[in-house]
DNA sequence: CCACCGCACAACCAATCGTTGTAGTCCTAC
DNA sequence: GTAGGACTACAACGATTGGTTGTGCGGTGG
């Protein structure tokens, strides 16, 4: 439909830096009519004329003016792209569950302070699939809770603690414990827990799995995952279902669904995020990275006395 | 050689939304086949794989999940370059003589202040081409000298003084002023002053022409116009010949070559930018554009005594 | 185990693209 | 004024691309 043609907007661009068509058919190494041919043809998709034609060369328009810097953007969005995929030199590729948890702000944040890092975010089904890939070097590095019990990392992978996130309470309104500002895991002893999309076998499956055996509680993780505003929808409307999210989570649901956020306490469920990456990747931006999260995790130091992790973490 | 296909990005956008070549197919309205035709062109020219083709429809791979952001970023390139040109709901299209001068830097201001308004630059040959441009609606704005002697708006054409710009000399190392702090209009009567670019018939010749015959000076505007790099290495070794610069010009040159810049006084030139525009143009970004000058105007108070500027500014 | 679902491959046809050859236009020099 | 040079547009032809229909293959679920 839209249809605008790479090669053209390159040819155009060729065009007008070189001024002359014959000189940018030789940069491109076609013909002039060749040049003629494509410019003619990105003229009629955009309906304006982009040069004016004269005896010695092509000029600019003023649409052709206008139109130029984006047609560069455009070519380097393609660089970009082009690069995003080939090994070697390629942007930092990470892998992070969601776009919406403490990692990913983390992420954010060092975007924010080393904007010049090129990243690329990934999201891998379980801590195998990250582990195979950071082995294959598909990607650089992975936040994943490790280890489940039992397991043990490769030699060539290295891990480090890096985050440890507190769990909130999500309940609809008309749940028993909305109006409480905090509670503690023994009161949720009987309720249910709802928490979809931990899959079996997965590291996170596994983390509720702890919780739920060293205090008892009554952890659903069936049903299919239908994504996260069914289960909001299911939450809000619910007296007896609620469900933990992450303290930094930035979940957004329309105002009238009345969802509260209530803190957890003696002890708070934290979920232990590890950074994980190969000993000899030597990605540039990986050594920056990690940098970042150890100043970052000095100059924050979360009281670890009250909150509870699994014991194989 | 690179050759990239749009159509094919959309496609792997459109089926990467979809989870399903079928349901891509129906929203592009081709086959099922020529989806899976574009992506394995994609695929190949990329070298990477980029969906796991499943019995229950195609999931991204790892590397479709990296090149998925930067396919949208390219798609949204290329909306913004196709909105460049189409008349209605583009961009604000002003016309500024130059990217280093004032009005360069008023625009990026603007853009730094307004940044959700978009912003394309163009330049025009001379007043004429833009008051024309102006009057038909190609551009919206245009930063110009108005006007020569004898020369007269037309009706529906308004224009406001923006903006002095004081001059500067700039001389090589060699020249007799170059140890000035500051010189007078005076003082360079007799000295050969050069600049390049200001073709007959534009009011910016039409300034220096007005400012030769007011004091006298040796202004040379003839030769060809080489670009601005040619004028800047012939400066520096020339003991003779100097050239005017705008005093906010983010001129870039070799530092061995040595170049001054000497404040002009008694009085200091300056170059009467005026802003141009239709009176019946309501692109809704005009009208915040002006407020943005005027307000800059009112709290930046330029001295006016001590400057000089053709009597028809 | 079989039926179904979803993607890939093959063959055919149409449209596009690049090439060569040529015509038209503008500028300049004699 | 006219001839020549420089530059782009148009025409015709061949090669390549891209879409369609028809069919095969593999994984999934009952």
């Amino acid at each position: 439909m839209a249809g605008m043609d790479l090669d053209a907007v390159r040819t155009f661009v060729t065009a007008a830096d070189a001024g002359r068509f014959q000189d940018a058919a030789d940069d491109l190494s076609i013909t002039q009519q060749a040049v003629s041919k494509r410019i003619a043809a990105l003229e009629r998709i955009l309906g304006v004329q982009l040069f004016t034609r004269t005896a010695r060369g092509a000029k600019l328009t003023i649409d052709g003016q206008a139109f130029l810097p984006h047609a560069r953007a455009l070519l380097r969005a393609e660089e970009r792209a082009m690069a995003s995929v080939q090994p070697g030199s390629r942007a930092l590729r990470v892998d992070v569950l969601g776009r919406r948890g403490g990692p990913a702000g983390l992420l954010r944040e060092f975007h924010r302070t080393h904007p010049e890092v090129e990243l690329d975010v990934v999201t891998l089904f379980d801590i195998d699939a990250a582990v195979a890939a950071i082995r294959s070097g598909t990607i650089d590095a992975s936040f994943r809770a490790v280890s489940m019990p039992g397991w043990r990392l490769p030699e060539d992978v290295e891990a480090a603690r890096v985050f440890d996130e507190p769990l909130q309470l999500l309940t609809g309104p008309a749940h028993e414990l909305a109006a409480a500002r905090t509670v503690t895991l023994a009161e949720l002893v009987g309720h249910r827990i709802w928490i979809p999309g931990a899959a079996p076998g997965t590291e996170w499956a596994a983390y509720y799995d702890d919780l739920t055996a060293a205090f008892g509680l009554t952890i659903e993780t069936t049903g299919p995952d239908f994504g996260v505003e069914p289960l909001l929808d299911t939450i809000a409307d619910s007296r007896s279902l609620a469900t933990f999210v992450s303290e930094q989570s930035r979940l957004v649901w329309p105002a009238d669904q009345g969802l509260r956020r209530i803190d957890v306490r003696d002890p708070t469920p934290v979920y232990p995020h590890s950074l994980l990456w190969r000993r000899d990747n030597l990605h540039p931006a990986l050594a920056a990275f990690r940098d970042h999260l150890r100043s970052r995790q000095a100059e924050a130091e979360h009281p670890t006395t009250g909150t509870w992790a699994p014991a194989w973490a």
